[in-house]
DNA sequence: TAGGGGCCTCGTCACACGCA
DNA sequence: TGCGTGTGACGAGGCCCCTA
């Protein structure tokens, strides 16, 4: 297998003929690639394609399959056929994740194809998650990570991104008021007293004052916004302020469950959670496991939130070393062409001489 | 200048896959 | 086998540009 491929369809990137890499914002190939340095050459790209292998192209919206084979002489053949939607779905699955294909990429040494960095930078992210504000509590004006401010399972509030975020609407738990029916509006009010069964376990965490001024329940109500739960802006002894997602029942008669705050050894620190007390007949029983049972969920979206992020941050980087790569072959496809021409030319000029 | 379309980014859900 | 992770799909919202 040499590796090249008789293209047959007539917009893909590598007929183009153009110098500049073909913007591949919304084209993606799935093609596993390993490039290889070789002297007298800047590099030397050698696309390793297994025969069988499909790569999708979605475009403006519409998908279209590759499907590469082999002509049986040892050049692979890309045909684009229409396909069906589990046929897609199987093809999707079987798509090697980005940090897989970069990877393999940079293990080849390729000059300019850098590794995805797996490890510390993702321990980092993770000690960030855990111990930062997420961004979506964040002002605008606060875009650096905050270290002291907890953990919250979820979004508590549905805001959109940091930088679709507008500087009036985000002013904080507590007087956040937003425009969009997505928005829900929190407005300030309500104070609860919450007290702790035990000081001791509210100042582990450095939590010295536990007055909480609350937004009130009812403005929360949001379908993000589990029932049952509600925001806490509270002051540290140092006077920062923090918040967290405290799961609150009302009774009938409009009193507030007393939970306590505490810091459980599974959390990080830094995470606060509060936990009911004195809950005993089945129907609080069952309001538990559905608040923890949201709890739950809250963190999955939380954890799938940033992995989104990071998923999208990986296929950035993917598509742009494909742009390189794009860059790099058709710069070698000239140069072998002019060799060519003038292996020709030379070739020629033999004949005649002779 | 309003509004319509295209594009981008993000959050969320669903699903496949790998691992303990 | 359950759980965590990665990623495609989808919808929403914002921004930009063009046009009537």
């Amino acid at each position: 297998m040499d590796g090249s491929i008789d293209d047959k369809s007539e917009d893909s990137p590598s007929s183009s003929g153009s110098s500049q890499p073909q913007n591949l914002s919304t084209v993606v190939h799935t093609i596993t690639a390993v490039p290889t340095a070789i002297p007298n050459q800047p590099v030397q790209v050698q696309s390793v394609i297994q025969p069988t292998q499909q790569s999708v192209i979605q475009a403006a919206g519409q998908i279209q399959t590759v499907q590469v084979e082999e002509d049986g002489e040892g050049h692979l053949v890309r045909t684009d056929t229409d396909i069906g939607i589990e046929k897609r779905r199987e093809i999707l699955s079987r798509r090697p994740s980005y940090r897989k294909i970069l990877n393999e990429l940079s293990s080849a040494e390729a000059p300019g194809i850098a590794k995805i960095e797996e490890d510390k930078e993702e321990e980092a992210a993770i000690t960030s998650i855990q111990t930062t504000i997420p961004s979506y509590v964040q002002t605008s004006e606060c875009t650096e990570p905050s270290s002291h401010l907890p953990i919250i399972y979820g979004p508590p509030v549905p805001l959109p991104s940091a930088r679709m975020q507008d500087h009036s609407k985000v002013q904080g738990i507590g007087d956040t008021s937003q425009d969009s029916s997505s928005f829900k509006k929190v407005t300030a009010g309500q104070t609860i007293q919450i007290a702790a069964a035990n000081q001791n376990e509210l100042t582990t965490q450095g939590l010295q004052t536990i007055t909480m001024t609350n937004a009130g329940q009812g403005a929360v109500t949001a379908a993000a916004m589990p029932a049952g739960t509600t925001i806490v802006q509270y002051t540290q002894g140092d006077g920062s302020q923090q918040f967290v997602t405290v799961p609150v029942s009302i009774s009938p008669a409009g009193e507030v469950q007393a939970y306590q705050i505490r810091a459980p050894s599974s959390l990080p620190a830094g995470v606060v959670m509060a936990t009911p007390t004195g809950i005993t007949s089945p129907q609080q029983l069952a309001e538990e496991s559905a608040r923890k049972r949201e709890l739950r969920l809250m963190k999955n979206r939380y954890k799938n939130r940033e992995a989104a992020r990071e998923c999208r941050r990986r296929k950035k980087e993917y598509v742009k070393c494909l742009e390189t790569r794009v860059a790099v072959l058709e710069q070698q496809n000239k140069t072998l062409i002019e060799e060519l021409k003038s292996l020709k030319e030379l070739y020629c000029h033999k004949a005649e001489t002779e």
